[in-house]
DNA sequence: ATTGGAACAATGGTCAGACCAATTAGATCG
DNA sequence: CGATCTAATTGGTCTGACCATTGTTCCAAT
């Protein structure tokens, strides 16, 4: 076994001992290093391969974080996906979220016990609020408030896959295609999501969820109509 | 932009300039060192990176060479989920299929034309000849039928996560749990709809597909009530 | 007392150079 | 010609240093 691995195995062990949750921070590479009895280069390269696989996050001048749970059998799936950033790629991606969205939506309504309700509204609300100031959609509070459903669906597979596609649509999402008011469609969906999950009907739910991608995906259409943009259909 | 993810990128151009092909050996990490005008260590931690996501195999004193094709719009995935020889993980990796299977379906309804059409047909009846004369369901015709849903979505990456969970879970899906005629309850269904998606009704596929899935929960449920499984809630 | 900013310490990121371990290619010898 | 030893190559690890960012502390001005 190579000398990676087995730190590897060897910080899977301390994190159990240690009852580390996602979010603690973990000791810093320097510790690490000292008590595993290896070089901080074999440390980071472990903490390398982490990061990559989603469980670590590093901040400079601050330290690592743990951002997933981890114990000693898991199985890690590397999947990268060559896909542009043309738009028929976006709308294939668009089309994996609307599936995992409507899924996590029907989960979250069969599942979200009363402090995930409250959660999920609050979200909700900071959006709404944040929408009637700005008078547009925030991306950053609309991500929130999705978020909390991923959450409250009671599966962290579905956090994580979007998760990692929405960093593919991040840079879109700031100003998607340039059009100004995108997203505006979808807002009140948010609400009817949430009536749907507080009431407990999961068929409901995924139908709402639908309908907003549905709407994202019209002004996604509109904006690349207008901006004849590579891979238009 | 950190260090190492400029090397990411500068490694990327120089795939595409050299157009190494998988399999192909990429220059040493002294030498990229050297030509991207930084330290051996950066060139490491980034090829790590890559290592991680299956890019790249690195072999001590042959070299390192290429495992897939590179390109610069990729979406990265790094799924990792606890082993899945527990009731709950396996569940999770269902719900993320009955959300895809759901989508997939859909769209399949929508725009498969007559030739793809055909082709579902094709697995279909080989997958009906296979379950009357062996009396019961065969993983490998079922997933044939399956993929031929996904091909024809019109969306590859449908195809692509499903076949990379598919192959975590691969071993389960033979004899799951134990029980001899799971799957026995979906047959039907694979035959629905096929009929909604000739009939070109996204929603009725989508529904006949989430049917599908429900037969399957229920079997692996009462399986792991059977087994007294570790897990299960 | 509160606030603002400056100095400082801690932490991850990068660097240079050396040596170790595995592999490969070439030279050597039978 | 073939097996074997040797040396060069390459990825893996180590050490120690310095840089960039962050978080904290503490003091001065208000």
């Amino acid at each position: 076994m190579s000398r990676d691995d087995a730190v590897l195995k060897a910080l899977v062990d301390f994190v159990a001992h240690e009852s580390l949750a996602p979010g603690d921070r973990l000791p810093t590479e320097r510790i690490l290093s000292e008590r595993l009895k290896v070089s901080r280069t074999t440390v980071r390269e472990a903490l390398t391969r982490w990061e990559g696989l989603g469980l670590v996050e590093r901040r400079q001048g601050s330290g690592t974080y743990l951002k997933a749970a981890v114990s000693r059998d898991m199985l890690h799936l590397p999947l990268t996906l060559a896909s542009g950033n043309d738009f028929r790629s976006l709308m294939h991606t668009l089309e994996i979220r609307r599936g995992l969205e409507a899924e996590a939506a029907a989960l979250c309504a069969k599942r979200a016990g009363p402090s995930e309700l409250a959660f999920i509204r609050e979200k909700l609300e900071a959006m709404e609020e944040s929408f009637h100031r700005r008078d547009g959609m925030s991306s950053e509070e609309d991500w929130d408030f999705h978020q909390a459903i991923y959450q409250a669906s009671g599966n962290p597979l579905f956090a994580q896959i979007i998760a990692a596609m929405h960093e593919m649509f991040h840079r879109f999402w700031e100003h998607p295609l340039g059009v100004h008011d995108f997203g505006h469609a979808s807002f009140p969906y948010h609400r009817t999501i949430y009536e749907r999950v507080a009431a407990h009907d999961a068929e409901g739910a995924r139908a709402e969820a639908l309908k907003l991608i549905a709407t994202v995906e019209a002004d996604l259409k509109r904006g690349a109509a207008n901006l004849n943009l590579p891979g238009l259909t």
